[in-house]
RNA sequence: GCUCGAGUGGUGGAAUUGGUAGACACGUUGGACUUAAAAUCCAAUGGCCAUUAUGGCCGUGCGGGUUCAAGUCCCGCCUCGAGUACCA
């Protein structure tokens, strides 16, 4: 009998989902273990081999800790809202919905394929109903908080009221627009409802707000910040424009400082937790107001605010500078400037974000013509405007200080503005001195003498002493824009009345996504869901609940955003825990039992994206008292990229010859991508199949070295457009799920990005096979395991296997582990070793790696049950008869000797050897011998 | 520029965290079995030198250092990769 995969696979495959046997019981009486993977979204190009890799390694996990005995929770589901069947909707008018069952099937049937023990009853979707009811359900219950600083922690919108209502907003430290007008009980009682919603507007923790957003014309939508590369759309490397809309927003910055703070509580990987501490980019300064002096032009002072890490340094002050989109420079520029300062904001504008990150060297700029006072010596200081500040940043306003920042003695030096020194002994005639640590400040009053500390800390309280300023910690996060003009995106459960916008009540959700005739904006611009037709129609239906403010008369608008592709898999965690409850988010004893993610694999890309947006709704979760961590994920690991490794052919510039890549030998040669399924491994591509593939070169001539046609090869990211990619199901038909579950693994470490080449395969499989034969060892290759005690050998090989095998899947080695079941099964092998007592174990060691195989054997083996819950082999030391170890010991590289003897013993032998060397040494080099220390198990010391 | 990470055979990668570098696998070469191929099995495989078996020297990106002992630790470089970018 020979090792049939596909018969095995196909039928185990069936077992488990017959049997459900990867069931997770909510609150069993088990230790719970949860293991998560990022979800995918189900594009039309299926899985590639590099998919899986996180996936295959997580159920591997899953699979050992069910050995262990641990109830797991391995769920899985789709991230299957999203642009890309939208666009295909757009182009073919296929709903995108149909689009996405068709996409999930087909992911699912590869999933299935792989041999997962995914809890498929568990499932979840974004783009359903009865999951993105919950979407919206948090949507509201942000909408109707705010965040109390004072606490630190998100509060009932309600408890805000009541305090305005009897002393305003004057006590409150919260988290709110920074153009929140302070007011009093009397004014806030005084106000209408509308301008009451309009203040409140200020404090929600999502928000309705004109910001400037990316906008990307092509794509006819928004963009997050992470969702821009370069400049660009990460989708389509579209260009990307500033535009001012209405648009929700989420008080992400609320929460900046818990997020850096508690990635302490999590183990994640550093360079993720770094990537994400950089993205909300903490600073430690003083904000500092200038006023202007009034002059002929302008009788008005207007307060300027900056925002500066270098208070110590405001003695340096020489200029200051605005961006050009700050909103004083059309109110302070005088008459005689105004001609300049126009045309460079003009010229400014016109450049675009990539022009300006481009052009980073050349230093422009315009003077407005006003003057600022210094808070302390009272001098006047030049305002000017340059598009080295950023408007996004800060308070888009900076105090100008040559000395001590580069950027700024730049633009000092070319428009020959004065550079004071305000550092002791310090030379500054060619460029800034920005090291803070190492000097101390003169030229500046009473900060004279002190250093950076001292003089920041004493800057800063004489600053508050003449109310021209405090300490302030900046951020470099911004609020994260939330509304997506797009249709396949959950849609706002909210209506507007009199432009104030409403929730709709809770008991009323799902707000279902409404069919449109078209999937592109409406005539006047409005989002796709304008040209919904049932909207108004649902609305009606809302009366039921909100009868208070709507009636059958009245049909008040809708929000015609969607949200955007984070919203949903923000939460999906969770949800996966009580996947059904059409009552709750999720029940407080499903919570209670799950807890939180255990182990989380996923790729590193969505580091300040998706992995920093459901931190932040999880913390906000926490406030609410929903969920009892506010981390999700306790562990985080982040699976390296399987790159692809393309072929390439030669085309001689200029002529339809392909050049063999030998003879290219400075040829002049464009270098095309073939498909890599017409190459064979030793590099030689199929020309008649090629000739097909690409019908342009049919007639084209191949130059050929020893007859033969050789490609180039080149590592790559795997994609489609570069013809790389190797498709699982093919692999799964040739070697099996089994194999390829293996060699994924083999290929190197989980977290480092790997090359796939397909020819290496054949050894894990090569390893499968002979693992079968083990097992059949009876005449014509039957089954047979003898019931006779194993050899003394057999036992030390097992108990080897154990240890390591342990030790590997706790490290999430996984690759070294394979290693180690070849080395196993050639040594087991070689002793013609068939006991049943080393083979039992055997297979439940390879079963996280090999589940179908390892099920296999397990039934010949004689067992009714599924191998998946039989407890994990126990290690054994007594078994390894390898108790001594060598302790090879070298001095000089010329003399060199060896010494055996028992692990946890010996420390006196290897003492006296070394000693007895020593002497030796000393007495060749005239010198006293060195004190020898021993440490057991850990060799030598020698203490002088 | 800044912040992380990595450089080991022809290739992917091991190395008990300071203790015989190159496990395991691919590839290559030779052999067995076969009419042949596939499959399978065996042997060799870092480089150089020597050879009658025994051996010798060099070797983990480069240059220093610590140590009896360095791929591993320290200092200074080089190269590559990832993230971020006029962040005040």
């Amino acid at each position: 009998m020979s090792y049939n995969f596909r018969e095995i696979e196909a039928k185990w495959q069936r077992y488990w989902a017959e049997k459900s046997t990867f069931k997770a019981i909510d609150g069993s009486e088990k230790e719970k273990y949860y293991v998560l993977d990022m979800f995918p979204y189900p594009s039309g190009a299926g899985l590639h081999v590099g998919h899986p890799l996180g996936y295959i390694a997580s159920d591997i996990y899953a699979r050992y800790k069910r050995h262990k005995g641990f109830n797991v929770l391995h769920p899985m589901g789709y991230d299957s809202f999203g642009l890309p069947a939208e666009q295909y909707a757009i182009q073919t008018g296929q709903h995108p919905s149909v689009t996405t069952e068709t996409n999930i099937a087909r992911y699912r049937e590869q999933l299935d394929k792989l041999g997962f023990s995914f809890d498929w009853n568990r499932e979840v979707r974004t783009s359903d109903p009865k999951y993105y009811k919950w979407t919206q359900w948090i949507f509201i219950q942000l909408f109707n908080s705010w965040y109390d600083k004072s606490k630190d922690k998100a509060e009932e919108i309600e408890q805000l009221i009541e305090i305005f209502k009897k002393e305003g907003n004057v006590n409150i430290k919260a988290a709110c627009d920074e153009d929140t007008p302070v007011f009093t009980a009397a004014e806030w009682n005084k106000l209408n409802e509308k301008k009451q919603e309009e203040l409140l507007l200020k404090y929600r923790l999502t928000y309705l707000a004109d910001t400037v957003v990316n906008w990307c014309p092509a794509l006819g939508t928004v963009l997050a910040n992470d969702e821009i590369v370069n400049g660009v759309s990460e989708r389509g490397g579209h260009p990307v424009v500033r535009k001012k809309m209405t648009q929700w927003s989420m008080r992400i910055t609320a929460y900046a400082q818990r997020l850096i703070d508690d990635l302490q509580k999590v183990d994640w990987p550093q360079s993720l937790k770094d990537a994400q501490a950089n993205w909300i980019g903490r600073s430690v300064g003083a904000s500092v107001t200038f006023n202007t002096m009034p002059s002929v032009d302008n009788q008005s002072s207007y307060p300027i605010e900056v925002f500066t890490t270098r208070p110590d340094t405001i003695f340096g002050v020489s200029f200051m500078t605005l961006a050009p989109e700050h909103e004083l420079v059309s109110k302070i520029t005088t008459q005689e400037q105004k001609e300049e300062v126009e045309s460079y904001v003009q010229i400014t504008s016109k450049r675009s974000e990539r022009d300006r990150l481009a052009d980073v060297k050349s230093i422009t700029g315009a003077f407005t013509g006003a003057y600022a006072e210094h808070p302390f010596t009272g001098e006047s200081i030049p305002i000017w405007i340059g598009d080295y500040v950023l408007a996004g940043y800060g308070t888009g306003a900076v105090m100008s200080v040559p000395a001590g920042d580069q950027r700024d003695y730049d633009f000092a030096k070319h428009f020959n503005i004065p550079v004071p020194n305000i550092f002791e002994g310090i030379d500054i005639s060619e460029e800034a001195f920005a090291n803070k640590e190492l000097t101390v400040i003169t030229n500046s009053g009473f900060l004279n003498g002190l250093d950076f500390k001292e003089a920041t800390k004493k800057v800063i309280s004489e600053l508050e002493k003449i109310g021209s300023g405090q300490g302030k910690v900046n951020y470099r996060l911004r609020d994260a824009v939330f509304s997506r003009q797009r249709y396949w995106g959950e849609p706002f459960p909210v209506y507007y009345v009199d432009g104030i916008p409403k929730m709709i009540s809770e008991e009323n959700l799902p707000l279902t996504l409404p069919e449109v005739e078209k999937y592109l904006p409406t005539d006047t611009g409005e989002p796709p869901l304008g040209n919904a037709s049932v909207w108004s129609w649902d609305i009606k239906q809302c009366k039921v609940v909100d009868n208070n403010l709507i009636d059958n008369k009245t049909v008040f608008p809708l929000e015609l955003n969607t949200m955007p592709g984070w919203a949903g898999s923000s939460q999906y965690f969770n949800r996966y825990m009580d996947p059904e409850n059409n009552k709750e988010i999720f029940s407080q004893e499903a919570i209670n039992y799950w807890q939180q993610v255990n182990l989380y694999i996923g790729g590193v890309e969505h580091a300040t994206g998706h992995l920093l947006y459901s931190r932040f709704w999880q913390k906000f979760m926490f406030d609410k008292g929903l969920v009892p961590y506010e981390e999700y994920a306790r562990k985080l690991i982040n699976q390296g990229m399987i790159l692809g490794t393309s072929a390439f052919v030669y085309r001689e510039e200029g002529t339809n010859k392909l050049i063999s890549k030998g003879l290219i030998n400075g040829l002049k040669v464009t270098p095309l991508h073939a498909d890599v399924s017409l190459v064979s491994s030793s590099d030689e591509l199929d020309i008649a199949a090629f000739q097909k593939w690409r019908p342009e070169f049919k007639d084209a001539e191949f130059v050929l070295e020893n007859g033969k046609y050789i490609v180039g090869r080149e590592v790559e990211k795997m994609s489609k457009s570069k013809y790389n990619v190797v498709n699982p199901d093919e692999i799964c038909e040739e070697f099996g799920a089994d194999a390829l579950r293996m060699y994924e693994m083999f290929l190197g470490p989980l977290e480092q990005a790997k090359p796939w080449n397909t020819a290496g395969i054949s050894g894990v499989y090569a390893f499968l096979k002979k693992l079968w034969r083990l097992y059949h060892s009876g005449s014509e290759g039957s089954f047979h395991v003898s019931e006779e005690l194993p050899a003394k050998e057999a036992l030390k090989t097992l108990h080897k296997t154990i240890k390591k095998v342990e030790e590997d899947i706790e490290q999430f080695s996984f690759n070294t582990s394979v290693a180690t079941f070849m080395i196993c099964v050639n040594e087991l092998s070689a002793q013609k070793c068939s006991n049943k007592s080393i083979l039992e174990p055997l297979a439940i060691l390879v079963s996280p790696y090999a589940p179908h195989i390892a099920e296999e054997l397990w039934e010949k083996l004689g067992h009714k049950e599924s191998i998946s819950t039989e407890p994990f082999p126990k290690f054994e030391a007594d078994y390894l008869i390898e108790n001594s170890k060598e302790y090879p010991i070298s001095f000089n590289g010329k003399m060199r000797f060896t010494i055996e003897l028992p692990l946890d013993m010996g420390k006196e032998e290897i003492e006296s050897a070394v000693l007895a060397h020593e002497k030796t040494k000393a007495q060749l080099q005239g010198r006293t011998p060195k004190k020898v220390i021993v440490v057991p198990g850990k060799i030598v010391n020698i203490v002088g």
